[in-house]
DNA sequence: GTCTATAACCGGATAGAC
DNA sequence: GTCTATCCGGTTATAGAC
């Protein structure tokens, strides 16, 4: 069997790339081709939804026939694993990365919305994958991508901390339920994603820098508690 | 043909129910059934995604087979149309009946807050849809749910007017961009169809108070402009 | 690594009996 | 208004030639 595939079953994402030693062969390595046919997918997927894209658009999509694409990859399934690891990975990777800069709460939320933002660009496809067919995925037999919910928890972590250290330590005001506030702020940035064009008005880090205006204080003028209610 | 069917193709959701001078039949009307089986598709839309439910599902779910569905529907398209034309036709209406009211710009737009968040309860499966089969839904052939987009623009409008007259008349900061504040309060408050639950913690009022409270407070306490960045 | 050919299956939709 | 029976096309995936 092709080590790269992707055998899936109740493998989690650390197990996944085994086979990963990948000897950078000479020039359009193996797993070059291997990265494009997973990006081709990816905004195949992104347009029409997971379900609605054939194997065979993908093949098309790569100028070969659907049949050929399983030398590459296990199933369909498979290709859509590797495109939510590939994002859910690096997101992981530069949360963390953030959190071991430490500094204020407040600082370190800020930058962290700044990186969530940030991500829509590279990962768009990916991001968009995730929004319209996550509950599908994870209605499917076996838990394929149960690496998912570990991911998701693990960051939600993250953010919770922050917020009840900011609520501890003064900087965020503490009539606000933590996991509420992350839900909110979580959901803001990533269905950005639906309206979001790299060529448009607005760039990711400015985009970025609107919302943690408004987040941290408000859209109302003058002053506090003065909002209708 | 059979008049309740809904035929599609170009007519917008205005000229939908032509045929609803619905005679009050003694009791457990043809309309109500009807209802009810729309309902029951758009449970089965939310939970599984529309193109993985199954007219065999629907049908199952309804305790008739798969053919009978097609005495009461044209399509499976027409299903699910009028599972998102029910929700807006009365989103759309509650817009317009708080606009009518008039007010303060900051409170019209906190009472369209809890406009939107009380809706997740009685149409929660309708947002669940819509959020996640949107893109597929209008990439089909033909502008079956153009009526979609048309009733965006007028939410959308809606939204921006009232926050550029809170910008005019002083309670609503003026550096913010109207267009992207709308996307984000509007995105946020959809897409806490993903985690709220009826039965939970807080019901959709006390999610509404909670988000009015940040947007236009803000989280940080202190002084203005002490946001990091 | 790709192609040809096809297996095995499942989807939406229809016609007509009852 | 529902059932029976079925058509027809599309889907993933496989086997083996080249």
């Amino acid at each position: 069997m092709n080590p790269r595939k992707n055998s899936g079953g109740t493998t989690g994402a650390p197990a996944r790339r085994q086979g990963a030693a990948r000897r950078a062969t000479a020039s359009g390595s193996a797993s070059e081709r291997r990265d494009h046919l997973v990006q081709l997918a990816a905004e195949l997927f992104a347009r029409k939804g997971f379900q609605a894209t054939t194997v065979r658009e993908i093949a098309v999509e790569a100028g070969i026939l659907s049949g050929s694409l399983y030398h590459h990859f296990d199933s369909k399934e498979s290709i859509v694993d590797e495109v939510l690891t590939t994002f859910l990975d690096d997101l992981v990777g530069r949360y963390r990365a953030v959190l071991a800069r430490g500094g204020e709460p407040r600082e370190v939320l800020a930058e962290m919305v700044r990186t969530g933002f940030a991500a829509l660009k590279p990962h768009r496809a990916a991001v968009t994958v995730m929004q319209n067919d996550w509950n599908y995925l994870r209605s499917l037999p076996g838990d394929r991508f149960g690496y998912l919910v570990k991911a998701e928890e693990e960051v939600e972590r993250m953010w919770i901390e922050q917020i009840k250290r900011g609520q501890a330590t003064g900087g965020i005001r503490p009539d606000v339920d933590p996991k509420l506030t992350y839900r909110m702020i979580r959901d803001t940035i990533w269905v950005a994603v639906r309206w979001f064009r790299p060529d448009g008005r607005l760039d990711t880090a400015a985009i970025a820098e609107h919302y943690i205006m408004i987040l941290f204080d408000g859209l109302a003028t003058g002053e506090r508690s003065s909002h209708p209610g």
